[in-house]
RNA sequence: GCCGGGGUGGCGGAACUGGCAGACGCACAGGACUUAAAAUCCUGGGUCCCGCGAGGGGCGUGUGGGUUCGAUUCCCGCCCCCGGCACCA
């Protein structure tokens, strides 16, 4: 008898893969396409299991899609570019070019010794210029229609090392190098408008009913759309959404970065002071506001304001949480239905004036906080009386008929700054000419590679600013000097559309050619961390929404069903480097071989749950498969060559025949189901197990001698059908068993088990019957028993007549093939 | 504070549309095989109570109510955990 040992089978088949070309796909009408995707990997080294989860998955439903019958698209790639292989350059001197192809070369080695199926010919690196270029082909498009401009913006800034710093290099207010407390430069910055598709992006959300809730929240928040007005107090315009509370308004706040606080000051009694409590102001905005809660505080302008509404007076501050880059940067105050507004009244003395009440009852609140719900309106002229709902309305038209003001839309999302003053990303295809301004770079001239750069010292200006041959150009317009710009861009950039680029990776003309795009796009089962939730997920659609507008695509959305896979934790915690708890995925391929690892991490939990990660658990899962590989072993002499079970007729097999038949089917039902709609790959991995414990109950019954025909037929069914089934879960140990029962076609060109569902009908139902809902016997009958003679029989049954003895049987639910519940008084 | 998800045996989890709670696995216990062990195969198990026993009964899905013949599932209140957003006017 041939012992399991799974390594050693490992590689036999990845090979016959690899020569077969078994996973490479073409476009193909004749059949159903799916495009299976899991979110490229940022080639950081090494994978460890939790990465490796989500590759699994993907691959479970690969494999799956392909014995249904659809064209399955499964390719993989790599982020290439990003800060940590330049920190690593940094620090060690090695060039990043080098170190991310190292880390690229050994992560494929892991997937590949994993079995995942991709489609490897697909493969690219996003550091390609043959792929960068089109980042930059892109740009130009969104800039020629005005989605990609130029402003000043605010960096980090480290004065030690004279360098910008990104968001997550800045620790605790400090340079993550060196600890200098950061400060705060304006640049010139390059932005993407992607404001523009606000609204677009938020209705889209509807169409995804198969994103998680979680995600789809998320995202709406990160949007932030809020429904108000604006309305002019004289030559301050504030949003509110809160219109029928303006009779309220008592003061009016600007805040610090607001356009009139520089005149203000300039024409105050004692400017200086005035710019000092501004500056406080400005400072604390970028790091107070990381770390924690600032104390709101403010300074009366010395000005006052006309409240439109009220024609009446009142006095404009400088707020400090008040925020510049929302709404209008100013905000009418209106203490007694704003918590915020009535602390800072409450601080400074403020009036505070109640024009909004809660029910009809007239008692004015003294209360020590806001009213912040609807009511209904007093103190507040003609539009006294009215609800709240009502006069959001009302007042909202009353301010566009005075002219004062309109309703008004705002969004919290920001335009995307995709600057950064780095090497190790795609040069943004700019030039700057002093006769003709901003020049882009010709169609023709892309790619602008990235020139080389020999060390990195993390200081200074734009590595790339160091490069005079870079930097230096003609202009294209006037043929003068010009010079480049030298930021690159954010390598969110570069997953936005890579999805596309999988469609048709080696074009030269196109990103990608539209007819191929149409055929596999969108995606249809995408899957990676929740962390993508709100940037890189929000970026396609948005990536998408601009391709459309260029008429590359036809579609909406990118993505039809999102799965946001759970972490694997090793000692409660997410497995990490620096905690030393990671589990390499090499080690438990050398202990145990792929299958299992592949099998363990499928049957543990639900895709999207959180696991912690189990050696014993990868055991069981061994166990499992080998129990699989000696039942195969042990019968498949008996079970090759037979012919189909359907041949004996119906009365050919014996019952227990029948039982196996039955159960064989009703796991084809139940694996297919789970796995290609529910997407439960536990529960389908149960099933797997309960059909295999199900064949050795029957092995045993089967005994030492003969086998009759009938019997091998429906062993070997029960067997392939199995075999098949646990192929998208262990497909090495699986296609050895498939060459063992004699086949010679290997598995990944054999079709999913067709389910008979007039076999998977049971003969025989055990109903359960209740007696006022407490469970008291059970009858065995035939499934089309019709309901009297259920009810009749349930009656009968001595185990229900001791609970309805000498009681009144009020009435008897039957649902019928489930349940009956006799109700007794 | 707002939004989203969740709370089921010793553990991971299952229960699809309101119908037998705890499938499947892990760990554990008992048995078979073995000189012995490992491996393997078989069996057991929510909990409390009654019974020598076969067996019987009560309770049980965070918690308190409600709807229903029947609730892990639906509704209302509360507690706890996880995640996101958070001076957004």
């Amino acid at each position: 008898m041939a012992e399991y040992r799974p390594q050693a089978l490992d590689k036999k088949w990845q090979e016959r893969w690899t020569s077969a070309r078994a996973f490479e796909v073409a476009e193909d009408s004749s059949r159903p396409k799916y495009y299976c995707l899991e979110m490229f990997a940022y080639p950081s080294g090494h994978a460890h299991v939790g990465h490796v989860r989500n590759y699994i998955i993907g691959d479970v439903m690969a494999r799956t899609k392909r014995m249904r019958g659809y064209n399955v698209l499964h390719p993989f790639g790599w982020d290439a570019f990003g800060l940590p292989a330049e920190n690593a350059a940094i620090k060690s001197g090695i060039h990043p070019e080098t170190s991310t192809l190292a880390n690229i070369a050994h992560m494929k080695g892991q997937l590949q010794r994993l079995g995942i199926s991709y489609a490897w010919e697909r493969e690219f690196a996003t550091c390609e210029p043959t792929y960068y270029k089109w980042n930059q082909w892109l740009f130009i498009k969104m800039y020629e229609r005005g989605l990609a401009y130029r402003r000043r913006s605010s960096v980090n800034w480290c004065e030690k090392d004279q360098t910008v710093l990104a968001n997550e290099q800045v620790v605790d207010g400090g340079c993550w190098r060196c600890g200098t407390p950061v400060t705060i430069r304006d640049l010139e910055q390059w932005f993407f408008k992607i404001t523009e598709y606000a609204d677009d992006l938020l209705k889209g959300i509807e169409g995804l009913g198969q994103w998680p809730e979680k995600v789809l929240t998320m995202q709406k928040n990160w949007i932030g759309r809020s429904e108000g007005a604006r309305v002019r107090f004289g030559e301050i315009e504030v949003f509110t959404t809160r219109i029928d509370t303006i009779f309220g308004a008592t003061c009016v706040f600007l805040a610090p970065e607001h356009p009139l606080v520089d005149r203000y000051a300039a024409e105050s009694d004692d400017p200086a002071a005035f710019r000092r409590k501004v500056a406080t102001f400005r400072a604390q905005d970028r790091t107070a506001r990381l770390t924690g809660e600032i104390e709101k505080e403010g300074f009366f302008t010395g000005r006052s304001v006309v409240n439109p509404f009220t024609s009446e007076a009142v006095p404009v501050w400088v707020a400090n949480f008040v925020l510049g880059e929302y709404g209008t940067g100013a905000v009418m105050a209106v203490p007694a239905h704003d918590q915020r507004d009535f602390e800072f009244a409450t601080k400074y003395g403020l009036p505070i004036k109640t024009v909004i009440e809660p029910g009809p009852e007239t008692a004015t609140a003294p209360a020590p906080e806001a009213y912040v719900d609807y009511g209904r309106l007093v103190h507040s002229g003609e539009f006294t009386g009215l609800s709240s709902e009502t006069a959001l309305v009302r007042m909202g038209e009353w301010a566009e008929r005075n002219n004062i003001g309109a309703r008004s839309v705002q969004f919290r999302l920001k335009d995307w700054g995709i600057s950064r003053q780095r090497y190790w990303g795609t040069p943004i295809p700019m030039i700057y000419c002093d006769a003709c301004g901003i020049v882009p770079v010709p169609y023709e001239q892309l790619p602008v590679e990235l020139p080389a750069v020999k060390t990195f010292t993390g200081r200074g200006d734009s590595p790339l600013a160091q490069v005079p041959d870079f930097v230096n150009v003609s202009c294209p317009k006037c043929g003068g000097k010009a010079r480049r710009e030298t930021d690159t861009m954010d390598t969110f950039v570069d997953s936005s559309w890579y999805f596309y680029r999988f469609c048709d990776p080696a074009n030269d003309t196109l990103p990608f050619d539209p007819a191929k795009a149409k055929y596999w796009m969108p995606v249809d089962f995408y899957s990676g961390g929740v962390e993508h939730a709100i940037l890189h997920l929000i970026y396609s659609r948005f990536f998408t929404r601009v391709f459309r507008d260029l008429g590359l695509v036809d579609h909406d959305e990118p993505f039809t069903h999102l799965l946001t896979q759970g972490m694997v934790l090793k000692d409660g915690a997410v497995m990490s480097k620096s905690k030393g708890n990671v589990v390499d995925p090499d080690d438990m391929l050398q202990k145990y071989g792929a299958d299992p690892l592949r099998l363990y991490v499928m049957f543990v939990a639900p895709p999207e749950k959180e696991v912690e990660w189990s050696d014993a658990g990868l055991e069981g899962s061994w166990r499992f498969l080998a129990r699989v590989w000696r039942f195969v072993d042990q019968w498949c002499g008996a079970a090759m060559g037979a012919p189909s079970p359907a041949s004996f007729g119906a009365d050919g097999l014996s019952r227990t025949d029948r039982q196996l038949r039955r159960r064989t089917h009703e796991t084809i039902r139940r694996v297919t189901v789970d796995v290609e709609q529910r997407i439960h790959l536990n529960t389908a991995v149960s099933a797997l197990m309960e059909l295999v414990n199900d064949l050795y109950a029957y092995g045993d019954g089967l005994g030492q001698g003969d086998v009759s025909p009938a019997s091998r037929a429906v062993l070997r069914e029960a067997i392939e059908a199995l075999v098949v089934m646990v192929s998208p879960f262990a497909p090495h140990t699986t296609e050895e068993l498939w060459e063992m029962l004699g086949h010679t076609e290997g598995l990944t060109k054999t079709p999913w088990p067709a389910f008979d569902e007039h076999v998977a009908k049971p003969e025989e139902i055990v109903i359960p019957v209740q007696v006022n809902g407490k469970l008291r016997s059970r009858l065995t009958v035939a499934p089309d028993t019709p309901e009297s003679e259920l009810r009749d029989a349930a009656l009968a049954d001595p185990a229900i007549r001791a609970y309805t003895d000498g009681k009144t049987v009020k009435s008897v639910i039957v649902v019928k093939g489930k349940l009956i519940n006799v109700v007794v008084v």
